[in-house]
DNA sequence: TATGAATGAGAATTCATTCAT
DNA sequence: GATGAATGAATTCTCATTCAT
């Protein structure tokens, strides 16, 4: 692919990227996506044969769900004996680079769209994983009660990923620090 | 209104519900719900002055929530001393009274449309204050530590959302009395 | 349907039977029918939610193959000893009722639609079934030779499509009374 | 030109005629060509600079009609006094030289493109001609009555263009040489 | 109230063709 | 010769909404 032709397709992906968060997927005419690109209406469906393609080509390119990797070394963060501090840092790093208008677009169109509904899938499978990894570690001593710690890693996956998306329309806000602590508590207790 | 027309109303809005929820608002075109709802076109618009207005009658006519009045007498079912029990029940019977198909429409349509989104968040602080009111009550030693009682509170209500609505999209299932447990073991400690 | 109602959809028939037989089924866009029907476009899709439900609602509609009832009565123009003259008959009245833009369609459009086709054979069983009873019936003698008739009659009708067919592709004409008189001989001999 | 150009336009050609033949002229896009032709889009219009000149470079390339030549050693086929054995060879020697796909694509279009139709009415005289001859050799008492003859010619060629192009859509299939015969006979009678 | 024809803006998509590299 | 990006007009079809009856 050409310079210019990499750019007339970074184009269009900027500006669908910027309408389906704002509007969403089928608000968003594929000729206001080409305006917005400001190429062609012909163009958009050279790269992206159906609209619908436009939306698959963003989860996939603009959004990663970081992966741990086997292995104890994965949980590297993980401070045994801190379990409220490694869930904490946990909150602040969620494995998943995306812009916050793909976060966006990855929850509002998660109902709709089978592709972004497995990237959703995999984004909490991977946050539960580390959370229950993170707990583990950082807290040796309930590994005996494994029914509690998974509650807890779930419940924490839980708040994390209702700040991500269902804050915005609720309102409610919810500090992880807090929770983070109040789980180390009931996990301690 | 005679018999009929009420008749004609409740089918549309039959048809309206049944579609929103299994395809979303904006690709359910009036002529299909006006098909479904086995009426002529234009009796929609008759009864619906423009499409949105259906979705704002089901919102209105078919989800309600429960709202707590002011005063100890609300929250009879808290059990002092019974944190977990508390929580479990409240899990059980959401204050919220719709059909799963309006539950579904709820979380779907509140990215786009005020309306809805305002009865979510109505929900969501009615379920945040029960919860809340239940831990007080339930665990009245608690109440030094309003911080940590609160974040609790929203950590459950986060957990129940979630459950209702990304639950099925993620694929990760939660059992609430579990988590009811864990809070009170937070909050006993 | 209102009077107004039966007038919009036969002007737009009136148009597509028009164009089709001009320029063909492909070359002739829904907007052009719209436009010689003198109807905005979105009313071609009220009456025909697809195009092609347009050519099948003309052949539907504006095509007619006469059918030969059983029973010997049904073949009164035969007349005995006159093989040539009931031929050339068959050929002055084929059993099809269609305006000349019909025909055209009926020829150009049947190798790509298949309701077209079916009308089409059927229209060539029925010039061969009464051809054939024609030839029976005019010239009784012949009877014994069943697969001389039979040829007989599928040349005839070959002729008599050709001619409402490729006639005008081709350029040549055929006289089908002097091939009538042709297979009166053939039989005769 | 380089074998590797004309491998492409060869290519090209052949994708063409597949898809002409199966889905017609219309209905074959050129982006669809070149993908079938394996080469790139572009590369169609550098060898045909419309669309239209695929068609005519079929149909010049790839159909030919033979021509009798004049003259009495042309018709070296025919033989005398068996005019029906005559007419048989013609039937299955038929001047054309074309692949199937070649031949509907000679009749699919012919409706809509002058070169295609031009190319079928060179054929429908060539065979009209080859009959005429072969009857006049085959046949020389028949001389005497030009017009029954022509009359002949017709009616074999209509039959023979017939079972080439229409009996796929009408599903009557005719033997040519049960036709030879019956013409025989009438012109023998 | 009921009805369905009418309307026209706009949606996704297709496509022949051009052209810079 | 070869390539595929670029272009924009045209196409089929959808749809909310209006309105005469």
């Amino acid at each position: 692919m050409s310079e210019r032709a990499a750019d007339s397709r970074t184009r269009i992906l900027d500006a669908a990227e910027a309408l389906f968060a704002d509007r969403g997927y089928e608000a968003s005419s594929t000729a206001r996506i080409a305006g917005h690109a400001n190429v062609p209406k012909g163009l958009v469906f050279h790269y992206f044969p159906q609209k619908i393609d436009v939306l698959v080509a963003l989860v996939d390119e603009r959004t990663f769900v970081e992966e741990l990797p086997d292995g104890p070394e994965a949980a590297v963060e993980a401070v045994p004996g801190d379990p409220a501090g490694t869930l904490s840092r946990l909150a602040r790093r969620l494995p998943l680079h995306a812009s916050p208008a793909m976060r966006r677009i990855l929850f509002r169109e998660a109902d709709t769209h089978k592709s972004v509904r497995e990237r959703l899938g995999r984004l909490n499978s991977e946050v539960f994983l580390r959370a229950r990894r993170a707990l583990e570690l950082a807290h040796p001593g309930a590994r005996g009660d494994q029914a509690r710690l998974e509650a807890a890693a779930a419940t924490f996956t839980a708040v994390l990923i209702y700040q991500e998306n269902l804050a915005g329309l609720t309102g409610q806000h919810i500090d992880p620090d807090a929770v983070a602590e109040l789980i180390a508590r009931a996990l301690g207790a």
